[in-house]
DNA sequence: CCACATCTGTAGTGAACACTACATATTTGG
DNA sequence: CCAAATATGTAGTGTTCACTACAGATGTGG
């Protein structure tokens, strides 16, 4: 098997590129020029590791859920139901914010709406979402069969509606809502949670 | 004053028209073409009467707004804080799921990230959304004083709560969820205002 | 050192985009 | 009926877009 001239860049680190461009300026307002130039590429380059410019999202969405299911795997480790949701939108808030990264969410941000030719994009990102939304209705589930929240209560309702505050901070965020104020919703959100748990 | 040839289209409808592209494909996705054939008119009619695509959108959500502003006044009426929550979000799973009009909310989908050239288009949705805050907020504060919510309630963290969750239905709504399941969401959204209400 | 395979940079390709020049049509004021 | 003013339809304009042909560079296997 001939191998022919090895790759000159690191396509994870120039994933990290992308996915800021998508993040900050979505799917459709980020340019092949733009991506380019933050990956240190020339487009012959990302043609021929990522296939298209819909290949190279999700790529950066690959990167991103992965980097993030770390997290998310914290996040389902809490004690309660109620301490999932609050180390969830607290942690949202703080990331939402970090200056580290674009404010908001990639999978909010990548793309809501989209026009002709790209209009799987915004399902590509609403079925990430609905992992992260699954895996708090797991454990949700684990929660009502341990006692921890009423036998009332429907742990899907619950994870969709925390995964919407979720969204809906993210959305903030992106538009210049402050650390925190995201806290203070956070705050608000989890009480609904609360009301939620079997013991007061 | 000269008055020259009167024009063929009203403009009223041929915005109806304009908004709901939009509303379906987001500001960059939205193309002149097709904003032109929903309106039923050509390019050189709506730049006169729009300026450009821009004004078109400012336009369109001027005409949201108020169509919407009549609604919000109903929510307001409501006669505790814990009634405006549930009338706001449950109307907004209602219509946000209504059939007659596109999934999801124009302030979100219209585009929450844009590319070079539309910076200022997240900007103009988030202006918009962050008036609809503000007439919670002002409900809440007076709810404040009117002893329905608790001494310790923050009512502006409570209506940038409502917001958000608002903003989370909305891009659940378009990327499909149904009425029953949005609807779910404010069921338990309601509960955390619940929680800051006075009287149990 | 050679044949081949893969990558890289330059320089484009056709298509789609927002927007408009211009000739024509339809109105009002005198 | 004429002149000015505004609207309309046709048919473009230049620009930007995602994407690629091609030639040269750089590696591996024999």
């Amino acid at each position: 098997m001939r191998m022919g001239r090895p790759r000159e860049f690191d396509a994870e680190m120039a994933l990290d590129q992308a996915m800021e461009v998508f993040w900050r300026h979505g799917y459709e307002g980020a340019t092949i020029a733009q991506l380019t130039e933050a990956m240190g590429i020339n487009p012959p380059s990302l043609y021929a590791c990522f296939g298209n410019k819909e290949g190279l999202l999700k790529a950066a969405l690959d990167r991103y859920t992965k980097l993030r299911g770390a997290w998310m795997e914290e996040v389902v480790a809490a004690a309660t139901a109620r301490d999932v949701a609050e180390r969830m939108l607290m942690g949202i808030a703080d990331k939402q914010t970090d200056p580290a990264n674009p404010p908001g969410c990639l999978l909010v941000q990548g793309g809501i709406a989209c026009g002709t030719g790209s209009e799987n994009v915004p399902f590509e990102l609403a079925a990430r979402r609905a992992q992260n939304e699954d895996q708090l209705r797991d454990r949700f589930v684990r929660a009502k069969a341990e006692g921890d929240l009423k036998s009332t209560s429907d742990p899907a309702a619950l994870a969709r509606y925390v995964s919407a505050v979720s969204v809906g901070m993210g959305v903030m965020a992106s538009s210049g809502a402050d650390r925190e104020a995201l806290r203070q919703v956070a705050d608000v959100a989890v009480q609904a949670v609360e009301a939620q748990s079997a013991r007061k």
